[in-house]
RNA sequence: GGCCCGGUGGCAGAGUGGUGAUGCAGAGGACUGCAAAUCCUUGCACGUCGGUUCGAUUCCGGCCCGGGCCUCCA
């Protein structure tokens, strides 16, 4: 089966082929670190990895770019904000970024750019478009023209008209028309700014996508990724900048957009007050049970942050692993065809969470001798999604410490208790041990325990 | 105002023109000293009104309801 995606620019599914035969091109739209991220921002994150896994199993070789933009408004603010250099606010978020990345069980991108890293290409890109009479300097400010490229709106879905009838537009006096967008504007005494043609001043916002992928990808490439709300203007502005720069009809071939995650219904945002940030969702989740629950609904359809799922995805998650551990690894293995199958379908991630609670079926019904195959079966096919890759001791007992030794020494004088069948003792033990958090599993093989 | 998505069993959430995923919760049974885990059985859903069709939850149209975008936003 081909590997059928869902392609913004034609609102439809349609089989994918790379412009190299043998090397996928991704391009996704990473953070502005200015803030530790929230739950919706690791939904992006989740999802193109899942991409990322599913093409490397796919295609011999795949470059997948995730950017930093560590140049932004927001940024120079909050660290005004916060009393501090700008290097040492967007230095520790992004820090604090690439360990959250971690937690959700992502892979690290091919190559992480960083904005400020390549200013040169944005002023060269921006020169570029002077050049072709698609943009023009005003009072400092370097702005796309967008009158120019007769195609612009065209990933949006939305013609000039809507866009000025959204009366939400500033237009500024500088600007020759009111949906012209910003290349380089003047940057303050104490704002960050480069020399430029156009004096000292730093890049607008979409500028740097369009010259990072550029720069590491080449253009135009296969896949651009990134949340629904960067639709327009963020990628309809990208697309213009590079299409027009460089004579392309496209900036990708397939433009792939991840919806909401919501709270209550509603989606999540600041001015609404309902932003939960990840870091506190996991203090109280291990980071795989968001990622299985975050994965539970199809990337395109909203998904509705609760409490409750969370729960459940820890609940799957403690079966899986305890299955794992009762089977024991049982060497290398393919991944399940009907999983990869699914994936192939836009990544319908629930069904291929079908197959994978299928596998577990089987393996909870194995024999002794097939159970370790079925078992490394089912890692196999978790590792497309990122799931099932920790150790089971580790997910079922955490990091080994000293409080071990105490539970199998209750462990010990519990079996004892039971032997001269002083049940009275033997649930006391058990209770307190839940009481601890620590649950008892008696099977035909002894008693064993996991964290609850 | 313009454009765009949705409304599936108690909950979450796939999918399909006719054999109605999956998970969580629930019920019954097996196992267990009792639990837990596991296994077996069980639940007969597709907003509303019309249309097309031999047959629609699935296609088309109206309506109702919810959500999103329209230069802060994953």
């Amino acid at each position: 089966m081909p590997l059928l995606l869902h392609n913004t620019l034609t609102r439809k599914k349609e089989p994918f082929t790379p412009i190299e035969p043998d090397h996928v091109r991704v391009y996704v739209c990473g953070p502005t670190v200015y803030q530790r991220i929230h739950i919706g921002n690791a939904r992006p994150l989740i999802v193109f990895d899942v991409l990322f896994r599913l093409l490397r199993h796919l295609y011999p070789n795949v470059t997948y770019v995730r950017n930093i933009t560590d140049v932004d408004d927001k940024i120079i603010a909050q660290a005004k904000e916060n009393g501090e250099p700008i290097e040492a606010l967007t230095g520790r978020t992004t820090t604090a970024f690439q360990a959250d990345a971690l937690a959700l069980g992502c892979l690290a991108p091919t190559l992480e750019p960083k904005a400020t890293h390549h200013i040169l290409e944005m002023v060269a890109l921006i020169e570029q478009l002077v050049e072709t009479g698609n943009a023009y300097a005003a009072e400092g400010h370097v702005l796309f023209h967008t009158p120019s490229m007769p195609r612009y709106g065209s990933l949006s879905g939305r013609s000039r008209d809507d866009q000025v009838a959204g009366a939400r537009v500033e237009v500024a006096p500088y600007k020759r028309d009111a949906a012209d967008f910003v290349l380089w504007k003047p940057a303050a005494d104490d704002e960050p700014g480069w020399d430029s043609p156009w004096g000292r001043g730093r890049p607008g916002w979409h500028i740097e996508c369009s010259a990072m992928a550029e720069k590491h990808l080449g253009v135009p490439f296969d896949i651009h990724g990134g949340g629904q709300d960067l639709i327009f203007p963020h990628h309809e502005n990208e697309m213009a900048q590079t299409c027009c720069a460089h004579g392309l009809a496209t900036m990708a071939n397939f433009w792939l957009h991840n919806g909401f995650v919501d709270m209550r219904g509603q989606k999540m945002s600041k001015s609404l007050g309902n932003v939960l940030r990840l870091d506190e969702a996991l203090a109280a989740v291990p980071g795989e049970a968001i990622r299985l629950w975050m994965l539970g609904a199809h990337y395109r359809a909203p998904i509705d942050c609760s409490e409750q799922g969370f729960e459940e995805a820890k609940t799957q998650l403690d079966r899986f692993y305890g299955a794992l551990e009762r089977a024991g690894e049982g060497g290398k293995a393919d991944p399940e065809p009907a999983l990869v199958e699914a994936l192939e379908d836009d990544l319908n991630t629930p069904k291929a969470i079908a197959v994978l609670h299928d596998l577990l079926g089987q393996l909870n019904r194995a024999k002794h001798g097939e159970a370790p195959t079925i078992a490394s079966r089912l890692k196999a096919s978790g590792a497309l999604l990122g799931l099932l890759q920790a150790a089971p001791t580790t997910w079922l007992h955490g990091t080994a410490g000293a409080a071990d030794q105490k539970i199998e020494a209750l462990i010990e004088e519990r079996l004892a208790a039971r032997k001269r069948k002083d049940f009275a003792r033997a649930d006391a033990i058990r209770d307190q041990l839940a009481a601890e958090g620590i649950i008892l599993e008696d099977g035909p093989g002894g008693t064993t325990w996991r964290k609850s």
